[in-house]
DNA sequence: GTCGACTAAAGTGCATACACTTTAAGTTTA
DNA sequence: TAAACTTAAAGTGTATGCACTTTAGTCGAC
């Protein structure tokens, strides 16, 4: 009973990113209850490792534990949205500035190559595929600089974000995202500093704007989620 | 055998913050084996809850855990310890303008509080309390604007800092900290955005000036470090 | 005397067991 | 009929047990 794409992975690891993947990809919808022996059963483990898993994407903010009833996807609230796009709006100017100290011709091709890919998955309507990917330009950004410590943080806030616009986003903003990425690497190519921080503050304010501040409902059930 | 100041809080988190604490003020010393039924023995837990604890503790990147050998207090690299840097400078300068938006005499008055207490530190001589203190500015700042997301954010980074500051820091550079803080906050109170993100950058720049970067010893009893 | 294999102690990785809490259903009572 | 109490099922929190890995110490061979 166990998920084919983790199968040799192996360890808590592995069950972190098949919940982390279900909860981002909105497989699994914010408030849902995560029962531990049902996860154990789904997995084919203990829930030893099973509760690792849930305490480490507790950490992530990804899910909320209650003292003796479990753990939920969480449902991050409309302040805390705005806050979490407020520190992404923060430090993605300044890596926009950094990037262009270290910009090369090579970075340039490697995100342009990114975008092409963002393109594919709008073109095919590859919903989840599109919304990982547009996520991914960014953390791509930070990992072209070469700060590790960057990207991974980057890469938190917006497994943080993705699970807000699911909740919160009124139609799907992929494409103009798309074309905003692609006048950032226009910018960043011209290395015109001053512009690409400017385009970068509009995107992520546009993205932020585009979501509608009114809660969905929640619930669901873990078994089909997982498939 | 249990620690008397985390009596009552209970469960994991009282091990997770001990520890911390433990390793920020390098009463822990990188490298040191934290060998799970001695945590135990010492907290007066089973191993259930010690490993709850380390694995929290390896995702904060406070220590490091190897698959089949145990828990060792993190040893951040120079190039660790340079992206984390960058990242608070990236994140608190642009914190600083936040901060000048909301600036209020209460707010200001507040952070010259903290200042008052880092005085008070650095004239007793409590190496412990005065780091946590020095780092705390910057926690403080971020609760001041009223973003939870980014303290919680620069409060990781600067546990990491405290990690590295205890590897690599040269002399104590405490009191020139001190009268750094002060003078940013003149500079927040007189609302010149541009000083105050100027004096961050370079107050900033300065601690990770002071670290010499090659490698002490490590490795320590931590039935000691817990006393 | 040093290097290497063997063996026992210690330690980690995971599963299971048990106590206690929450949840929900069913029953009683107004 | 609806509210409240009772009780059993389900679920979480923690401890313990067992298999397997690492580590260290001893003995033997060169």
């Amino acid at each position: 009973m166990e998920d084919s794409t983790l199968k040799e992975t192996s360890t808590t690891h592995a069950i972190v990113e098949a919940l982390t993947r279900a909860i981002v990809e909105h497989r699994l919808l914010p408030g849902s209850k995560l029962a531990e022996q049902k996860l154990a059963d789904h997995f084919g483990v203990s829930r030893t490792l099973v509760r690792q898993a849930l305490f480490q994407l507790s950490q992530n903010r990804l899910i909320r534990m209650e003292p003796a009833r479990g753990a939920f996807v969480a449902a991050p609230s409309v302040d805390e949205a705005k806050q979490v796009f407020a520190v992404r709006r923060m430090l993605e100017t300044q890596m926009t500035r950094e990037f262009v100290k270290v910009v090369t011709p090579a970075k340039i091709k490697s995100l342009k190559a990114h975008i092409q890919q963002e393109r594919e998955a709008v073109a095919k309507e590859d919903v989840s595929g599109r919304t990982e990917l547009l996520g991914d330009f960014h953390v791509h950004m930070a990992e072209l600089i070469g700060n590790q410590v960057l990207a991974q943080m980057l890469g938190e806030l917006i497994s943080r974000c993705a699970l807000i616009t699911l909740m919160y986003q009124s139609r799907s903003e992929a494409q103009h995202s798309t074309e905003e990425h692609e006048d950032i690497v226009a910018a960043l190519a011209a290395r015109d500093v001053e512009r690409a921080v400017q385009l970068m503050n509009d995107h992520l304010l546009h993205v932020e704007e585009s979501l509608i501040f009114d809660r969905k409902v929640p619930t669901h059930d873990i078994s089909i989620a997982l498939s």
